[in-house]
DNA sequence: GATTATTACCCACAACTACCCACAATCTAT
DNA sequence: ATAGATTGTGGGTAGTTGTGGGTAATAATC
């Protein structure tokens, strides 16, 4: 085994079809680990942009939720609007999945797409918005940038 | 055994074919450690060239980029733009990795390429680029690059 | 209940990639 | 110096991958 199962990295173009369905890159559907059933979970990104977990890394994630407490109105708020995008789904025969519109309509996909790796999850963007963002961030924190690349490259 | 481990010294110049590919210098080949499984992981350089890291040189990254909180914009930017140009290759039969056109572009590739051995990493580079590079960089900064010599070479 | 819209599964095909073999140039060892 | 192995470079082919569309089953709407 030479990648590492659950790791996604690189960067691919990908068309969504007028269905709404995307292919997921065939380096990614390798890399899931097979306790997943070919199963991913899309929702919201922090950014504009469609997040993509491995239903297993996902369900961590879910249990964590589990253990917050129903008391608090923060912690119900936070359950909600992290779960209320979530969707589990198989890729189809040819390795795509169907995306809902609402995630459509968050990410202003259309037509072309960029699919990143993020080591531990991928990201379905509109490339003009990934563009945008991008250089927003890098103006605001560029010290902060580098002080993460100096830490962390070798 | 002669050399280190997951150590490259050294110049070579190589020809990338009509395909994309490059060969790994035999040198750099057989200095691999074994638990790389004859895999190499390449990306952008900060200069532009390519970098070549051993997998396991390149995990520990990984496992870095893995600890960073994704509430950040600024991790995420970051996490981002290490991990998209990114791919994890095992080279042919004859001692080749195929480049992605992604990285071709980048680092202006076109037949003739330099390969630099980086001490823990590899860089390709177009020795055209290398060289105006090397003349800007020296112009900028040649006290700062003597003050290292001072410390570094015994 | 009938009609329309949506989804799930199937097939088709062009483009690309991985793997194989070939060969000339270089190095190694006797 | 010569034979044999290794190394760098080129190309052919079979299989994979991304993309589009068709049709039947399911769900939604009136």
């Amino acid at each position: 085994m030479t990648t590492n199962l659950n790791t996604f990295t690189g960067e691919f173009s990908y068309t969504v079809d007028t269905k709404g369905r995307v292919n997921i890159p065939a380096k990614f559907r390798k890399a899931l680990s097979a306790d997943n059933e070919d199963t991913f979970v899309i929702t919201r990104g922090m950014d504009p942009c469609v997040w993509v977990y491995p239903i297993v890394v996902w369900q961590k994630i879910e249990n964590d939720l589990k253990n917050l407490s129903s008391l608090s109105a923060i912690n119900r708020t936070f359950v909600r609007n992290t779960v209320r995008y979530a969707t589990p789904l198989i890729y189809d025969g040819q390795g795509r999945i169907q995306l809902t519109t609402n995630l459509i309509n968050y990410a202003g996909l259309d037509k072309k797409t960029l699919i990143i790796g993020m080591v531990n999850k991928i990201e379905i963007w509109n490339p003009d918005r990934l563009k945008e963002i991008d250089k927003k961030n890098m103006k605001i924190d560029s010290t902060a940038y580098d002080d993460l690349a100096e830490k962390i490259i070798i």
